[in-house]
DNA sequence: AGCACGCCGACT
DNA sequence: GTCGGCGTGCTC
């Protein structure tokens, strides 16, 4: 019998595939997982290639050694869009392939309980009485185990032993009280039931009656033939989730086994639309239905996966990282608020899970409906090209709602004619509160900027309070009284005076959510504030109970970042502030304006959902800003045409493809220098002339951590010239030499 | 990326 | 005399 080799992808840097002899008497599939030694670690690498005969000398090569059962062959469908990410983004297949998989397939010694039936203890009523209560006050591990169970209703053995390895002895004490039962349930990689909807309740199923434009929209996406993407561009408030929904039950109905891929930007702020789908699909036919985010437990995240990987997911939901699952039997994905730059991955590979989506319905021929109220740039003008069929939704979908009155405030209009403003509020501003107030409506405050000020100075010598390690300001932070960089996280306590010349007048300079939410409270007296930002909903689930204080009608205004602005539809809502939007007006970011205008889109539409008259005050310097008008007119259309023929004529985004090249070193010289070497380098290459390659420059944060950071800004009005360069580029940057760390970034999002 | 090897400064 | 700093080189 001839020797077999496998050509395995492990997750490395080098962009090569490594080669093993496999002596096993049946060869894995391309798509298997293997067990492989690497250096002096033993690795899980990924089969790609199964051949006779390697071109590593005989003695260099290493044997497999063991193929995981757990995992049945990922497709080759799957491993195209692996490779095909790994090639687009510049990074090895392993690099893309094998972080996309659930971390247990990671680690051979995990292998076999993945195959294992699973124990399950679940709480019973004699439990729920008797078991924070029964534990002794100081036993912790106890305390926190059964904390566990009681927020869960039910524990795997596998995910107890993580709390405490001796949890298992607990339980089957517990068990004998009558306090637990145990069962045993199918194997994480087999079967244990994707949590079907919790909906399951859920009454009879009254469809709201469609639009004449959603019904249009539902159409066109069930009768889609091959590839077909949309864009489906729809006012908040217009009815695009039932589009969504209508489209995937025709789909989902006319396949029993297709599979329907939904990706939204954050699955934390989104419950709503996660309990829409669920109840939907519940009542329509028990449709199983999964999530995949990050915010999910390491073992249910891996059920979930092989749930989507198995077929037995109906419909996987879930943020970014869902757009590389496995899906055999995938029919059609929708991208919900498509512009959103969520979908940008920001480290690691930084792929757009949009640009994935897109490709990967072309790969299989689906339809693909990217959504939003206001689409990206990007996806605007795929669709003014007629590359992406245009699904338009102008109204509202709930007949009595209107779209909210927007009014300027003009600054220096107040100022001029000195009316009164307290902190940063203007009068009108405080007055449209104190209506409200006084009709029991509620208001939402949007300021994105977190904090109680971005800025402590002292008045007499111009001091002001940076962060040691990076060449920012730290914020302020009255309730934690501390002064805390926002790019690395370092904290102080406030100083009592300035550390310079010991002046006691130091003050806080400029205005977050925090110091917003403080006059508010004397600004608008008897009014219930509460402040949602990342500051308030650092634990876990608690921006939850946040939010359903504000749907409870508990708080008369909501201030907060952009957090606030997404997925909540607020019944009482009819007031929208917005505070201190004028510095993304004038930014060194080209995009910073087209993220402006979609934030504050989006924030508008919270305000007069439910049939009250809304109104939207915008606080600004530049009341004639064509960027306000458009808002005003809520002209999305007229706002993009415009800012498309700007990107045009300025060279810019979707009119050429960028890439950066990122340097990291101890100095900025360093980091500079490095990059020179590149661009001189790219310069020699023979593809030159098809990319204009700018000048290095320190990033606008030059220093993080102690790190100095640079770039190198590539583009090229072709995106094949830009990739080729970018492929040919990459093994003359590695032989560069230095001590520092780099990476490319294609189509990257901040500039 | 890890994880070795390797060759120079401050410690028992 | 060693412990350990991180420079550089390799991984089928």
């Amino acid at each position: 019998m001839s020797p077999v080799f496998v050509r395995v992808a492990l997750d490395h840097p080098l962009p090569t595939l490594f080669d093993y002899r496999c002596d096993a008497t049946e060869p894995p599939q391309p798509g298997t997982l293997v067990s492989v030694p690497f250096g002096r670690r033993q690795v899980v690498g990924l089969v790609c290639e199964v051949t006779a005969h390697s071109d590593v000398p005989a003695d260099k090569l290493r044997a497999v050694d063991a193929i995981c059962e757990a995992c049945p062959p990922l497709s080759d469908e799957w491993l195209a869009l692996a490779a095909f990410a790994a090639d687009y983004y510049q990074r090895g297949l392993g690099e893309v392939a094998l972080p996309a998989l659930p971390q247990a397939l990671r680690d051979p010694s995990r292998w076999a309980r993945l195959l294992a039936p699973q124990e399950r203890y679940s709480l019973l009523p004699a439990g729920r009485a008797a078991l924070p209560d029964a534990l002794p006050a100081r036993a912790s591990a106890l305390r926190r185990l059964a904390q566990a169970l009681i927020e869960a209703d039910a524990l795997l053995a596998a995910d107890a032993r993580v709390i405490h390895p001796k949890a298992v002895a607990t339980l089957d004490a517990w068990q004998a009280e009558g306090w637990v039962a145990l069962e045993v349930t199918e194997a994480a990689a087999l079967g244990a039931a994707p949590s079907v909807c919790d909906g399951a309740q859920a009454v009879s199923p009254t469809l709201p009656t469609l639009t004449d434009e959603q019904a249009a929209a539902v159409e066109a996406i069930r009768d889609a033939d091959g590839f077909a993407p949309f864009l489906l561009h729809g006012v908040t408030g217009s009815g695009k989730t039932e589009v969504y929904l209508r489209a995937l039950a025709a789909i989902l109905a006319a396949r029993p086994d297709a599979q329907a891929l939904v990706l939204v930007p954050e699955i934390n702020l989104t419950p709503q639309f996660e309990a829409a789908f669920r109840a939907r699909f519940a009542a329509l036919n028990g449709t199983s239905i999964v999530t995949l985010h990050s915010g999910l437990a390491e073992g249910e995240r891996a059920r979930n996966w092989f749930a989507a990987h198995s077929g037995r997911a109906r419909i996987v939901l879930g943020t970014r990282l869902a757009i590389l699952a496995s899906l055999p039997k995938l029919a059609i994905i929708v991208v919900d608020e498509e512009h959103d730059p969520a979908y940008k991955q920001q480290e690691g590979l930084r792929y757009s899970a949009r640009d994935l989506a897109i490709w990967r319905a072309k790969q299989l021929g689906l339809p693909v409906v990217l959504g939003s109220a206001t689409p990206s740039l990007e996806s605007w003008w795929q669709a003014d090209q007629g590359r992406y069929t245009r699904l338009t939704l102008s109204r509202r979908a709930v007949a009595e709602a209107v779209l909210p009155t927007v009014k300027l405030i003009d600054l220096e209009e107040e100022r001029r004619r000195g009316r009164a403003s307290v902190e940063g509020l203007s009068g009108p501003l405080i007055a449209a509160l104190k209506t409200r107030l006084e009709k029991g409506e509620q208001s939402l405050v949007f300021l994105n900027r977190r904090g109680y000020a971005p800025q402590l100075a002292c008045d007499a010598c111009g001091w002001v309070a940076g962060c040691p390690r990076c060449s920012a300001y730290v914020v302020l932070h009255k309730p934690e009284r501390a002064l805390r960089c926002h790019h690395c996280g370092w904290e102080a306590r406030i100083p009592r005076s300035c550390p310079d010349c010991g002046n006691v007048d130091i003050a806080p300079l400029g205005r977050g959510t925090q110091r917003v939410e403080e006059t508010l409270a004397t600004a608008v007296p008897g009014a219930r504030v509460l402040r949602i930002d990342a500051d308030s909903t650092r634990r876990k689930g608690s921006a939850q109970a946040l939010f359903s204080d504000v749907h409870a009608g508990d708080v008369d205004i909501l201030v907060g970042t952009q957090m606030i602005a997404k997925g909540h539809d607020f019944q009482r809502v009819s007031l929208v502030g917005v505070l201190n939007a004028d510095t993304a007006l004038f930014s060194h970011d080209f995009r910073a304006s087209e993220r402006l205008f979609a934030q504050l889109m989006q924030v508008s539409g919270r305000a007069g959902r439910a049939g009250l008259p809304g109104e939207v005050l915008v606080q600004t310097r530049y009341p004639r800003h064509a960027l306000y008008h458009a808002l005003a007119r809520h002209d999305y259309v007229g706002f993009a045409n415009s800012t498309l023929a700007e990107r045009r004529d300025a060279h810019l985004p979707p009119f050429v493809y960028q890439a950066l090249l990122r340097a990291e070193g101890r100095t900025l010289e360093a980091a500079l220098a490095f990059l020179q070497q590149a661009a001189a380098a790219l310069a020699e290459m023979p593809s030159a002339g098809r990319v204009t390659v700018y000048d290095a420059v320190p990033l606008t944060i030059v220093k993080v951590m102690h790190v100095h950071r640079a770039q190198l800004l590539i583009e090229s009005a072709s995106r094949g010239a830009l990739q080729a360069t970018l492929r040919a580029w990459q093994p003359i940057l590695r032989t560069l030499k230095g001590v520092l760390r780099w990476n490319l970034e294609v189509d990257p999002l901040d500039i």
